[in-house]
DNA sequence: GTCTATAACGAGATAGAC
DNA sequence: GTCTATCTCGTTATAGAC
């Protein structure tokens, strides 16, 4: 018999899954515990038994965040090889999260960035390096079997299409309009097979 | 003798200055009356005068925003004639915000949005139909003059670079770096002097 | 135009029973 | 683990004096 700890149980989980969605959607000063332990169904009180204070289950929203994506990232990476194929499916991962409604987790606390908890903020640069790193690779990679293009270095590339999508994001959801961010993904993989001038 | 309206003297303007700061620097919705007032001088009642509640506030704040952006790009239209001088002075505009340490006030509010009172949302919106309808007039006529390439059509092109650019923006405040936004801008304007392959 | 004072509500958080 | 009850503070907003 083991005691599972705080924050790890199954309504923790769902704790984690309600508040995702609703700070993905509004915005993390826009959701407070009482939002969160309603659409649960328990009370604020057992909320705060299992997330001691809203900065420690902000922090774990983004761990959690973060560690599904770097799954999703070594998926990737086992299911494909070509830089394209790869880079096609990680913008695809956004284009998912924006069909749901939401935002990328890490893209709105990032507009919310001056006004977090530091644990909170050192979690979102995290996600950010991790992103970063990951899409070098793949560029430098794929530069180096002439299957990518771009200009300058590959984590000046990694950079440009993580704003870009990051971006998009932020203003197709303005008009609900998932086709904006598909067309600056498309735009985006066009340009990366070809050669630059 | 003329009476002076609401929301429109002196007091007004120095408020629509300190919440603008604010607003661009931690989102509407983690600035509070009681903040914008203190930086001001003045106390919540006299704020409740100029602005009869923080939505009439926002709202105002936003068009003034809007006003200024159209401004600046009556004058890129008035001071420069090529298309690549034309979009790098426009990409000059979001450089400049982000070295004042501020997001794009639009931007900060794109991610608010769902919380947002609806005269609020129309006005972000009307924002980026601005800038997407000036872009696009500008990269059409510079793709009619060869002095501008991009793939897909004008409106499309106009939206990738406002995505980017705000994009760009929201990850490099996490860094307080703002050459991660100037590289993105090269980047943008080299490819988009390069004729596509 | 600006103030003091206060209303009315929601926020995060805690104590202690079950 | 979850509850009721409560605390304290910050929030938007209003009333009415100056």
């Amino acid at each position: 018999m083991t005691t599972p700890r705080r924050g790890s149980g199954a309504t923790a989980a769902r704790v984690l899954d309600t508040a995702e969605r609703l700070v993905q959607t509004r915005g993390f000063n826009a959701v407070s515990y009482a939002d969160i332990a309603a659409e649960v169904g328990i009370t604020k009180a057992a909320l705060h038994y299992h997330f001691h204070g809203k900065a420690e289950l902000g922090a774990a929203l983004v761990n959690r965040y973060t560690a599904r994506f770097t799954a999703a990232l070594e998926a990737i990476d086992r299911d494909l090889t070509a830089t394209p194929a790869k880079i096609a499916a990680y913008a695809g991962i956004y284009v998912d999260v924006l069909r749901d409604h939401r935002m990328c987790l890490c893209g709105m606390l990032a507009a919310e960035y001056q006004t977090l908890p530091s644990p909170m903020q050192n979690a979102i640069v995290n996600f950010f390096d991790i992103n970063e790193a990951w899409l070098e690779a793949v560029l430098d990679d794929g530069q180096q079997k002439e299957s990518a293009h771009y200009r300058g270095s590959a984590r000046e590339a990694a950079r440009m299409i993580i704003g870009s999508l990051e971006g998009a994001m932020l203003v197709a959801r303005l008009h609900d309009d998932v086709t904006r961010l598909e067309i600056t993904v498309d735009q985006m993989l066009t340009t990366l097979s070809h050669p630059t001038p």
